[in-house]
RNA sequence: GGGAGUUUAGCUCAGCUGGUUCAGAGCAUCUGCCUUACAAGCAGAGGGUCGGCGGUUCGAACCCGUCAACUCCCACCA
């Protein structure tokens, strides 16, 4: 046998059997006769590396997958990346500008692109990278980025159908404008944030009044005034009714506006009046368009004023705030300014305040198929974990959903297939020269000044076909890939995106497979730090994943991260987490060292025959049981529950228990059926880990004995029924070693010193199997029955049974009594509120019989415990 | 304004369809151990009236009501 280290050294191993599994193209798959099991993955975004958030779901997708693929399941699982139009672009402008000091507006639409996909191979390979390192267990040969050309023409393709079937649009909508990104976003990427704001009272001058009237307006934003084609009053007020038919000054422009009456305004709320910014304001855009009002859009793309804004034209919207301000004060036209508190529209992506905008832009109707995705759901054939959570969310948001906006002023991403002539008139196509003559046969002459529309679409626009293009159903929807692999088994992912991501898909699954993409939706937490801030990198508080596989080994920062996770809740991340992970390691690691020594020094007749059964059978139980467990919570996606019974199930069970139980004397040999099976249980442990910690658990299998497989591929046997009376045995007998390690501790006798342990019991038979068991685990010569109580030893009871021990240190019995007596105490209260039950008529009829009978039980049992604990008690006072 | 969730040991959380030998785990704390697998360890211990109040029930951490605190999502009141 060679050396085994003194530690877990995780770093060659992970290398070696990485490369070792996909060189035999285990995580490959193809169709076959087998069940499929489809995950895909999460596309990250080639914007940067991955985060803890990644990590999470990263971890709990290959454990699932590693788990089927063990089940007999053809496991699959895509990897691939998404181009992540805006974030990407801005990033990519954001390094240009600083590297390299060019401007997106120096560079063509091509020079840019390839600039980008530079960025994309750079941070994509980064990406995979961890993706390895983590060990997930994803098909290489299937790594899909959404702007691969197969997956571009699926988009288009998707687009043009559903112009053609009349659920795109394009138009003049009020949307919002990111005024740094300068391109239109969905309503889903506005973030809303709280923010204290001044609210501005000003008075406006009202037109051909005899005295010199005003009306005052209240305005979070006063650079708006510019655009104001109208001011606002209830047609209730009193206050306000002398100004039908008039019109108001609006100061600084001296433009004339009218005064318009609508019920929409609150009379309770600032002064009663509104100020109507039609081109700048969701609200005031609704009421403009039912008072035909006319729009004066007073802001550029950048967020800077514009012409028609008269003045301050080109400075940005917030320094002309602060003019407006000082300029209305001067003319003592600011009345009242009062503290507000408020909420704002951020892009998710530039921070940017974003800027309600007019805007033409392309739409997708979204009524009918968000009424299928909402089916899918509530019908069951999609099941979100955890349900109670997110079942309402979902509902609420496809109830009320609005068109989707999803044309973006960028050039990284898939560009919209509509051609447009001079006046405007288009073609929507997969190309250009089928555009050209679509517009032919519409319009019987070629097109002038012929330009393709230059915007790109929403990057949700691609995500939404992910479960489908990655096995190219969209662009060949008969293939047999799709047709094999369609629908897929579960998808993991954040919460945050649900909206973004996971309702489109079960919209887009409907529509071009006529079925959902998936059968169950995991849904992680956020990964929050330990002090339960999000994790960001100003804080600083995002730790590198491969620096921490670095530090701690890539199982430890699985078995760390999913530990900390019930799914759908967040996680305080914390390296603690890890630590315990990496001393699992160690532990497991450990047990094999010890393991290790047996070899080559086995016995075919021990002398612990009767013990070692029994461990045997108790652990071959054991192990039944968990099986069982661990089978179940699989059903329930509780991963960090089965962890943790399985952690237990080795560390306590295995290691503290059995392996104590069944170690020879130093230097003694095993016995050779002992040692077997120990062998056998130890992989049968490694095999449930496995999904979990892949990389120590394949190694160990290996050093264990000499294989002739893997692990990774190894099929997980069915759970044995279990002998529930041996398995209460065995908690019996660590209860009783636990409770004599107790008493040698309160009595100060060391481990080495050694007792006589006699014991009253009326069932001597317990003990025959576990005798030599107890005395190895209790450093005692042997069990002595006995039939009266052993005067100056300390008296316990555990179970029924009466135990004195005897030692060579002075007893104090002052101590035991005082337990004896808390003990009996506690089992007299007990025994009270047994009885009061089984006295209770309606109790006793009502009560499942199952439930009674463990009662009267528990009534029979508490019995005799106190009258054992009394003797003992009786025994010492003496 | 609407909706959802959370509140159990010092900290982070389990506790599945209500049944006191289930109030539990990990980390932290304390005590004793370098006992030839493991000090990243071993053997023990302490610690909670399960947010407050009320109710249903023979019986509630678990069900219902209510109050309080916190978190998140959604929403066009300037």
């Amino acid at each position: 046998m060679n050396e085994l280290s003194k530690n877990y050294e995780p770093k060659s191993v992970e290398e070696k059997w990485y490369r070792h599994w996909t060189d035999k193209g285990y995580f490959k798959s193809i169709p076959d006769e087998r069940k499929p099991y489809t995950v895909v993955i999460p596309p990250p975004n080639v914007t940067g590396v991955l985060h803890m958030g990644h990590t999470l779901n990263e971890t709990v997708q290959d454990v699932l997958v590693r788990k089927a693929r063990m089940s007999g399941f053809n496991a699959c699982w895509v990897p691939g990346s998404d181009h992540a139009s805006i974030a990407t672009e801005a990033k990519v402008v954001q390094m240009l500008e600083q590297e390299k000091n060019i401007t997106k507006q120096q560079l063509t639409r091509e020079s840019f692109l390839k600039y980008a996909f530079e960025w994309k191979e750079k941070y994509g390979g980064i990406i995979y990278n961890q993706i390895r390192k983590l060990g997930c267990s994803v098909d290489w040969e299937r790594v899909t980025f959404t702007m691969d050309d197969h997956y571009y023409q699926g988009v288009i393709k998707v687009f043009i159908d559903l112009y053609h079937k009349g659920l795109i649009y394009r138009g003049a909508r009020m949307i919002n404008w990111d005024p740094s990104a300068k391109t239109a976003l969905s309503d889903e990427e506005v973030e809303h944030r709280e923010v204290s704001s001044k609210l501005y009272y000003i008075s406006y001058s009202v037109v051909d009044s005899d005295k010199k009237d005003v009306v005052v307006i209240a305005t979070q934003r006063p650079e708006t005034i510019m655009g104001d084609t109208a001011v606002c009053v209830h047609p209730g007020d009193p206050r306000y009714s002398h100004l039908k038919g008039k019109k108001v000054v609006v100061p600084l422009v001296n433009r004339e506006v009218p005064v318009i009456f609508d019920e929409y305004v609150d009379p309770e709320f600032g002064t009663g009046v509104l100020k109507i910014t039609p081109a700048h304001d969701v609200n005031d855009y609704n009421l403009g368009l039912k008072h035909h009002l006319p729009l004066i859009d007073t802001l550029n793309d950048d967020g800077t004023m514009s012409g028609a804004a008269q003045i301050f034209v080109g400075m940005d919207r917030f320094e002309a705030r602060k003019q407006v301000i000082a300029a209305l004060e001067s003319a003592g036209q600011i009345t009242k300014v009062e503290e507000y508190q408020t909420r704002l529209g951020y892009s998710q992506r530039t921070n940017a305040v974003v800027e309600p905008k007019i805007s033409t832009q392309w739409f997708v109707k979204m009524n009918g198929l968000a009424g299928k995705a909402l089916q899918a759901v509530v019908n069951g054939s999609v099941k979100i974990h955890p349900e109670e959570k997110f079942l309402a969310t979902y509902k609420y948001w496809l109830e009320n959903i609005k068109d989707w906006c999803i044309s973006r002023q960028l050039w990284w991403g898939q560009r919209i297939p509509a051609w447009y002539d001079l006046d405007g008139k288009l073609v929507v196509a997969e190309n250009e020269q089928e555009a050209k003559k679509i517009y032919r046969e519409q319009y019987s002459s070629d097109p002038i000044e012929w330009k393709q529309d230059e915007d790109v679409l929403d990057t949700w626009f691609s995500s939404w076909l992910w479960p489908i293009e990655v096995f190219h159903g969209i662009t060949k929807p008969n293939n047999p890939d799709i047709s094999y692999y369609y629908p897929g088994s579960v998808l993991v992912t954040g919460q945050d995106i649900i909206f973004f991501w996971v309702a489109r898909m079960i919209m887009a699954g409907e529509e071009y497979r006529q079925e959902k993409p998936f059968s169950d939706v995991y849904f992680t937490g956020m990964v929050r730090d330990k002090q339960g801030r999000k994790m960001s990198k100003q804080l600083g508080n995002s730790p590198d994943l491969l620096q921490l596989i670095d530090r701690f080994g890539a199982d430890a920062v699985r078995f760390g991260i999913l530990i900390s996770a019930p799914a759908g809740n967040d996680l305080l991340f914390d390296e603690s987490a890890l630590e315990q992970g990496r001393n699992f390691n160690n532990k497991i690691w450990n047990a094999l060292k010890l393991v290790k020594l047996w070899e080559g020094r086995q016995s075919t007749q021990g002398g612990q025959t009767s013990s070692g059964e029994f461990a045997l059978e108790w652990f071959q139980n054991r192990l039944n049981q968990v099986k069982e467990e661990v089978e179940d919570l699989y059903r329930q996606f509780r991963l960090s529950e089965a962890l943790k019974t399985i952690y237990s199930l080795i560390w306590d069970d295995f290691c503290s228990w059995y392996l104590e139980w069944i170690k020879p004397a130093f230097e003694q040999p095993i016995e050779s059926v002992v040692y077997e099976k120990t062998i056998e249980f130890f992989t049968e442990l490694l095999h449930l880990l496995h999904p979990f910690m892949p990389f120590i658990t394949e190694e160990i299998f290996h050093l264990l004995k000499i294989r002739h497989e893997d692990l990774t591929v190894k099929q997980l046997q069915v759970a044995g029924v279990q002998d529930n009376l041996l398995l209460a045995q065995g908690e019996l007998l660590k209860q009783t070693i636990s409770a004599l390690r107790d008493a040698r501790t309160r009595n100060h006798i060391k481990p080495k010193d050694p007792v006589r342990v006699h014991l009253i019991t009326s069932d001597q038979n317990n003990y025959t199997a576990i005798e030599n068991i107890l005395c190895k685990q209790l450093n005692t010569q042997s069990l002595e029955y006995t039939l009266t109580s052993i005067p100056n030893s300390i008296a316990l009871v555990v179970g029924r049974d009466q135990f004195f021990m005897e030692s060579s240190v002075r007893v104090d019995t002052t101590s035991q009594i005082e337990q004896l007596e808390k003990e009996l105490e506690y089992q007299k209260g007990f025994l009270i509120s047994v009885e009061k039950k089984l006295m209770n008529d309606r109790f006793v009829q009502q009560a499942k019989p199952e439930v009674v009978e463990a009662e009267r039980r528990k009534k029979t049992d508490a019995e005799q415990k106190i009258k054992s604990i009394q003797e003992s008690l009786a025994s010492i006072s003496k």
